[in-house]
DNA sequence: CCGTCCAAGGAAACCGGTTGACTGAAACTT
DNA sequence: AAGTTTCAGTCAACCGGTTTCCTTGGACGG
């Protein structure tokens, strides 16, 4: 019999080591408050390795320790942007020792139910949280309680827990990209009100567009969906009364879904990408690559954000809170075919 | 102050309604081993809800009692299907009183590591296993030990713990839309070659292509990614020598993003979507509708499997196995643009 | 040579539940 | 009236760690 099937505890491994459970819970634990021989430290190590222990959690969270685990809650799995943060996120948690769960916060399901239970049933030391927005029922419920959490991506002003990316930058980005091919009449496809990174990537386009003097910049807010930017671009591109063609030549979408739903909106309405309407989308992911035509993206530092987001929550949990983070890597374009000079009478002024 | 902002404990509980922890305890789970007065009963409850009462999951699951916890391992995340999979679990769960925790088996990146560690150290009862596939080390380790277990989509012959959904019947069901609309040469674009689904699917389409007496019926592999589809899409395209046309007037794949690269594919090699190649995906998810063309799809049962999972899991767990699993729903044909009649010559013999 | 200090580790309380054995009183038998 | 059930709960051990104080034996100082 290579190893008894029932999982080893600690006792065993003092056992067999020969020292009490109190001694080797402080060498696992690489705690300093106490001398030990090397030649006793390595034993432990060696014992414990060959037993696979694995300490019980819920044993370690009993005795007033931590759980070692956070929990990101996100609005929306099929959001594939999410995907990114949260593997950035795991990843990180892993390397400090942390195991990083992922939950899906879909709007009002669960009110505020099971997250802060998460945390208020001892599951996990800290909360990781995508799905922030005004009124959410979880904020007011985090207000008066102790739980440690972040926000990350949305933003919640004055909590000085915000992690977030230089998402005005983005909008700059695509902005100066279309203006370059000679773009004047530019429309933003907005994320629903009340989000942070939908108002803050609105107001900078807003205001960059102002500094570099378009003719125009129009802006409808949609859904971060297919259906979302589908309807805006609608909107975006009706000719007004009198004329025959629409009134911008390039639309910049605050999601990749919502740019696959206003290139559909745009072919259904008998124009061209990128001849007739040139369209920037935001956050770089693969199937970006392959739409038709392949459509030029704002790639956003998402899996830096989640790396960002737990390095937060774990300091605010250690007891060293880190206030407002915004993640140093910038915006960058990633240029494919759906952007070209705009066609046209006043192609290049 | 309206409440204590510390946790609310049993003891606390048993002490407000003038009874013991072990009452207090008893009455919250349910048990039928005690008889407690129906005034007591309700008392107990009253105060647990007004104390806000939470119990103690580490606690509980020391105590020998479970963690209501269980964990959903997928293959990828940004693999849309395990989405819709993963609130169905996510959902049946909570009915069920449990907790589904859904975590990344990004390949070899974790080996047999923390998954199985997400129960060795007591964090859940038990896995729904999503991301099987033969030589996997988790499948070793789960061989060994006790942990309740169900293998999701994927499965793994003979250990009786397989729920899936009809596979084979997706590959009939397209091919009999594409038969009926007079397609006599239709190649199919596999999944990765081992895994299950991917070779149920491609028996069954190569049985039911001969059952319908197909011209022809090649197959190509690749991954479940645009690049997978596009690579294959090209392999079944490319024109037998001295000739100018494909071999085959239609492609049916085996997954939403295959189908995406399979179109981007189709157009690089000057090919019209449905004119000259029919596409059939597989697993309708939103954004289908909004490509170009949209894209016909088989839609599976991906819901559904995810209750059905958690339905075996827990039953499982609570040690009355069920069995391998076939979810009822059958695959259903979802109608949309990226498919028609043949054209050229031998349209319709 | 005796008292002190330090290195090395141990004993036991405690965390918050669960559980099976047990008990006191009332009700029912015979 | 005494014995037996049933009812309505209670007691206390236990789950597997962590942590706070102790203990002990030897080295060292004076």
């Amino acid at each position: 019999m290579p190893e008894q099937p029932v999982r080893a505890r600690l006792v065993d491994v003092a056992h067999a080591a020969g020292v009490s459970k109190a001694t080797v819970s402080k060498v696992l634990n690489g705690r300093q408050d106490l001398s030990v021989r090397p030649e006793t430290r390595r034993r432990i190590h060696e014992v414990a390795e060959e037993l696979g222990y694995r300490p019980h959690s819920g044993a370690r969270a009993l005795a007033g320790a931590s759980t070692h685990a956070v929990a990101l809650l996100i609005p929306a799995l099929a959001n594939p942007t999410y995907v990114t943060i949260a593997r950035g996120a795991y990843q990180r948690a892993r390397e400090l020792g942390y195991l990083s769960l992922l939950a899906e916060d879909f709007d009002g399901q669960e009110a505020d139910g099971s997250f802060s239970d998460l945390v208020q049933e001892g599951r996990v030391d800290g909360l990781l949280i995508a799905s922030a927005r005004p009124g959410h029922p979880l904020l007011e419920t985090l207000s008066r309680s102790p739980v440690p959490h972040v926000f990350l991506n949305r933003s919640v002003e004055g909590s000085g827990r915000n992690v977030t990316m230089d998402v005005a930058r983005s909008s700059v980005t695509a902005l100066d990209h279309l203006h370059g091919l000679g773009h004047r009449a530019v429309g933003h496809i907005a994320g629903p009100p009340g989000i942070t990174p939908s108002e803050v990537r609105k107001e900078a386009f807003l205001r960059h567009a102002d500094a570099l003097g378009l003719d125009a910049a129009p802006v409808a807010s949609g859904d971060f969906t297919e259906d979302g930017g589908g309807f805006a671009a609608r909107e975006l591109l009706r000719p007004p009364a009198g004329s025959a063609r629409p009134p911008v030549t390039a639309l910049y979408t605050s999601s990749l879904a919502q740019a696959i739903g206003a290139m559909a909106a745009i072919r259904d309405l008998g124009l061209r990408i990128p001849q007739d309407v040139s369209v920037v989308g935001n956050d770089d992911l693969p199937v970006a690559a392959h739409l038709h035509p392949p459509l030029t993206t704002v790639a956003m530092p998402l899996y830096e954000l989640g790396t960002a987001a737990v390095d937060a929550l774990v300091a605010t949990i250690e007891g060293r809170p880190v206030g407002d983070v915004v993640v140093p890597t910038e915006p960058r374009l990633v240029l494919r075919g759906s952007t070209a000079r705009p066609a046209g009478p006043g192609g290049t002024p």
